[in-house]
DNA sequence: GAACTGCATTAATCTAGGACATAGGGGTGG
DNA sequence: CCACCCCTATGTCCTAGATTAATGCAGTTC
């Protein structure tokens, strides 16, 4: 039942950037097994230094911090093609916990072969530190704007991102994508309370631009959407699937 | 006058993980030059594909990003030892501008030799990529603080990560610290009015906890300055210098 | 099917922080 | 010496969004 590389479903996107035949053996080499887990279920954990490294194969899922207060920061919303941990296996400690918000299925891959792979599959090496140089672009498109943006323009940011991730996924079915997630998760990636959020999705709804039910996204505009925004619709790069 | 990296003052420092003779020669092969900049002069700009990434030698600067709409986002100051320009080496595009606020020297380093370097290096590689996910992390906890912290803990807490950044680097004298910063810039970095971090900042001053003036820092309590913010000091991690 | 629990929704009230306006202190340059 | 500009400093007013609280609705548990 487990998928083998050659195999996976998630290689023949677009988004992907093409591995070799050759590659992809290599690759799977490196993996050490499959992980099923069940939504709420904790991945990894701030400050823990776990001994392995994960690329989400199915389902989806959250980044946080929590703060000493209790408060929690969302960080990201992790999809498909995501990987985890990579702060734990370079620096040796996590930054923020992952948790599961639907059934997933996790592509296990030990830490251990971080550094084989840097010595021996330099084109491998190079694919982490883009990773991790796209993570920090990502967070810095956040920053600006949870710090800059007001609560309609951030959330509809926040949609389109979501709409356009699952598009170059392919997992949009006639403009529905699937979005497990709360609405105090919303809230907390982009730093507004519940009740705000919800107003403003409410508001989003009456606006004929966006609506979210029953873990459901659907858009009927999202042109409209970023225009609103503000922010600029980058499309989906194309990047390293490891 | 340029320094050559065997004698690089930065290597000194304990923050920075110790380097053999041989690395040393190493690097000093990747080095093109140095170059000496004035403030205010923008080092890279954001879309832009640089051929060059550069070390920090001395001065000071920031990174930020401007929004369509005229508002900016600063996502960072830059200190000696920063490396800068490491999303164009590897993603090709800059996530955002830097600039220096102070005069700046700057190592030189052609992003041609990233590759060889990723290929012959892998130590450095192995770097380059903690290097990022280090910048990963901290945006994380900027985000953090922006999303969820209030003024005053969030102006404490940016006053308390630049002074220990200070302090690593051996940049304090006496309980002072340059920070050739305008108010704007760090009420550009926390998502905070102008006037309302000036207030803020009278405050911390009344408080006898802070005091900013003419591009220096003063803090009187450190202590209770980042109890204030709430966040808990990760004093500085000892990390890569290339 | 009663008693809980978790989440979305709505309403009412309050406040942190934004917008705007003004004044003063250095620089700098003509 | 004055005019101009940029930055810090403060005061006043006002709104976006926080807080609190109440309601309703599935599911779950027993």
């Amino acid at each position: 039942m487990a998928v083998d590389c050659s195999n996976c479903p998630l290689r023949e996107l677009d988004v992907f950037m093409a591995f070799s035949a050759e590659e992809i053996r290599f690759m799977e080499r490196f993996k050490v097994g499959e992980l099923n887990i069940d939504a709420g279920t904790t991945i990894l954990l701030e400050g823990s230094n776990s001994p392995q490294l994960f690329t989400v194969l199915k389902g989806q899922g959250l980044r946080y911090k929590l703060l000493e207060d209790g408060r929690r920061q969302v960080l990201n919303f992790v999809f498909p093609g995501d990987l985890i941990g990579l702060q734990a296996g370079i620096m040796g400690e996590m930054g923020h916990s992952v948790e599961a918000t639907s059934q997933m299925s996790l592509c296990v891959f030990d830490r251990g072969g971080i550094w084989s792979l840097f010595k021996s599959y330099p084109e491998r090496a190079y694919d982490l530190t883009w990773l991790a140089a796209s993570e920090e672009h990502f967070l810095g498109e956040t920053l600006a704007v949870v710090g800059q943006r007001t609560a309609i323009q951030a959330v509809a940011w926040a949609l389109v991102r979501l709409y356009e991730r699952a598009g170059s996924l392919g997992m949009l079915k006639n403009g529905n994508m699937p979005l497990p997630y709360r609405q105090q998760d919303l809230a907390d990636a982009l730093g507004l309370s519940l009740v705000h959020t919800n107003k403003t999705l409410a508001r989003l709804r009456d606006l004929q631009l966006a609506n979210w039910t029953e873990g459901e996204l659907h858009i009927n505009d999202i042109e409209k959407l970023a225009e609103l925004a503000v922010s600029a619709r980058e499309g989906e790069r194309r990047r390293p699937l490891l």
